[in-house]
DNA sequence: GAACGTCCTG
DNA sequence: TTCACACCGTCAT
DNA sequence: GACGGTGTGTCTCAGGACGTTCAA
């Protein structure tokens, strides 16, 4: 008997439906007092469906839109479609759509299909009538044979609204946290295809305390929603979004990080808008950064160069992160000049520079050094990548470590607070061991044991098709355990901020030794975070180097008909 | 009619 | 659709 | 060289069915 090795497992016959049972009982069981009535009536309803008309309606609610034509559903596992829908619409969960919402449902048609109907209808669609005006181009307006656009629509099909979807949408918030999951990543799952951590989740500290907070969330996911529209509208747009926002977080770090991230891009564009009186405003409500330097440069911008060097102590004193506390040195250096007052500028770090002349071809300007390099050893293009990736494997069970409230479903990359400030103290003495571990040399035993036995696994720092045996095992071979040291060592400080900078490449010279090489074409320079890497390497003996790569690249735009010719 | 994007599926 | 990085033009020095 | 805006490469689970657009 020949087995398929690629066709994907089967699943169970109704495998949505049990997913969707683990789904909405999670919820129901553990949020039942954060639901509205209208949210537990959804439950009880879906619940109580004849089993066709739920599995139609749990497929309904997988689908992307909020509306839907009847000749687009087809499924075979559902006997009859006119009875199950029968039943969804006497239940409420989906009612056909209606006219006045028609801009939300007439791109269902095609524009062949439009333009059949009716060409009234097709110049009020396409000729820039509003959704205003709409439903009233459908409705009124009469053809020869009396026919509205409308009817004639009504005859081509059906459109069903999920008015359901926006109770279902509530259950995913609430079981993943984000409204970016949904059901298909208990298919993943079970297909094989993407692994998560089998860590253990904590039921009794759950991220959501309140519906307050809950209503807060769907809050900030409707402004979000509207930011790219704000922006092309303008100000006056970008200040009622900033209004629309929630403006309590409910003690919650991560609706606050992304409140305050909203923040800091309504006001930065409020800022190319020469607003700059608001973008200053909203920059003072927001703690989370840039949006102490943009206040800074927005003071500064308006000759407040006072309060501008004020917000720079502030950040000297405390910085928020590396960049935030640079940012402030170099920025009062201006402004001292401004002011007539001294400071001594801090030297930024030279790192060492060697030039290299390369062969012009297709290739960019970090594979070409690469190459240049192999020739007397061995050398990768890894940026980020490798050395984020032995701080994930190494430090695989810390990540996982079961702190309470960080995990609360099956399907999280990383823990809840792996962002956060305080991820490093929350972790502290599992850190510490884990770090006297690899003094005792024991870093490539670890390392290996979570390579082979979480492969594949997600895992927030490690991007595993950018890794394999041979890369780590000459990294852990070449690079000795006090370097990796300081290296993690400067990762953990603030994992966000430092997982990137890093050289592009990492040499492993036949002569012995390894070295962490970023390659600068004509007329690219290091950036800030970079030099920062850089001079942490310098401070610890860690071999680095700047190349100036001589390098003209060709385009591969030479087609086939033009090497035919030549 | 190729190329591309979007949606749906397991 | 995300992120990190390179690249490019502009401005002040 | 500082700064801001823009482009690029690399990820997406993979594959099929459509619809739309655009170049020949
Ligand atoms: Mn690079
Ligand atoms: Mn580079």
């Amino acid at each position: 008997m020949v087995v398929d090795q690629n066709q994907p497992e089967i699943t169970a016959r109704h495998y949505y439906l049990e997913n969707f049972q683990v789904l909405s009982d999670f919820v129901f069981q553990h949020y039942e007092g954060l639901l509205s009535p209208q949210e537990t009536h959804f439950y009880h309803t879906l619940a109580a469906l004849p089993e066709p008309a739920k599995l139609l309606c749990i497929r309904l609610l997988m689908r992307r839109g909020e509306y839907l034509r009847e000749s687009r559903i087809s499924y075979p596992e559902i006997g009859s479609l006119a009875d199950a829908l029968a039943h969804l619409t006497n239940t409420g969960l989906i009612e056909t759509a209606h006219a006045r919402n028609a801009a939300d449902w007439l791109n269902l048609f095609t524009k062949d299909e439009l333009h059949n109907i009716t060409p009234m209808l097709n110049a009020a669609y396409a000729g820039g009538s509003t959704p205003d005006t709409l439903p009233e181009a459908l409705t009124h307006h009469v053809d020869l044979l009396g026919d509205t656009p409308l009817d004639l629509i009504t005859r081509l099909d059906t459109v069903y609204k999920i008015s359901c979807k926006e109770h279902y949408q509530v259950f995913l918030l609430l079981f993943f946290g984000n409204l970016h999951q949904d059901l298909t990543e208990f298919v993943l799952r079970d297909l094989g295809i993407r692994g998560y951590e089998n860590y253990l989740t904590d039921t009794t500290a759950l991220p959501f305390q309140s519906r307050a907070q809950l209503l807060a969330y769907q809050q900030y996911y409707a402004c979000e929603s509207c930011f790219d529209e704000a922006v092309e509208q303008g100000p006056d747009a970008l200040r009622s979004l900033f209004k629309a926002l929630p403006d309590n977080t409910h003690n919650d770090p991560v609706l606050q990080r992304r409140v305050h991230q909203l923040y800091n891009h309504i006001a930065r564009q409020l800022e190319r808008e020469a607003e700059l009186t608001d973008a200053a405003i909203i920059y003072q409500l927001s703690v989370y950064p840039p949006a102490r330097e943009r206040l800074a440069r927005v003071e500064a911008s308006r000759g407040n160069y006072r309060a501008a060097l004020d917000i720079c102590h502030q950040i000297t004193a405390g910085p928020n992160n590396s960049e935030e506390l640079e940012f402030a040195g170099q920025f009062s250096v201006k402004l001292c000049k401004k002011l007539d007052v001294d400071f001594s500028p801090a030297s930024r770090y030279r790192p060492p520079e060697l030039a290299i002349d390369l062969p012009a071809s297709q290739l960019s300007v970090e594979y070409a050094s690469a190459l240049h390099f192999a020739r007397t050893g061995h050398c990768y293009y890894v940026e980020n990548s490798l050395l984020t990736a032995v701080l994930g494997l190494t430090f695989w069970d810390v990540i996982f470590a079961p702190v309470k409230g960080v995990f609360f479903n099956p399907f999280q990359r990383a823990p809840l607070d792996f962002n956060d400030a305080d991820f490093i103290t929350r972790r502290r003495a599992l850190i510490d061991n884990r770090l006297l571990e690899i003094t005792q040399g024991k870093l490539r035993e670890i390392l290996f044991k979570h390579f082979y036995q979480k492969s594949r696994l997600v895992n927030p720092l490690v991007q595993w098709q950018s890794i394999n045996y041979t890369l780590l095992s000459l990294a852990v071979e070449k690079i000795p355990a006090d370097h990796w040291l300081v290296i993690f060592d400067y990762m953990l400080r603030d994992i966000k901020n430092h997982r990137s900078g890093l050289p592009d490449l990492i040499y492993f010279p036949n002569c012995g030794g390894y070295q962490l090489l970023e390659v600068k074409g004509p007329g690219d320079s290091l950036q800030k975070h970079q030099r920062r890497w850089m001079k942490h390497f310098s401070e610890h003996q860690i071999p680095h180097a700047l190349v100036n790569a001589n390098y003209q690249r060709v385009e591969h735009t030479a087609e086939l008909p033009a090497l035919l010719a030549g």
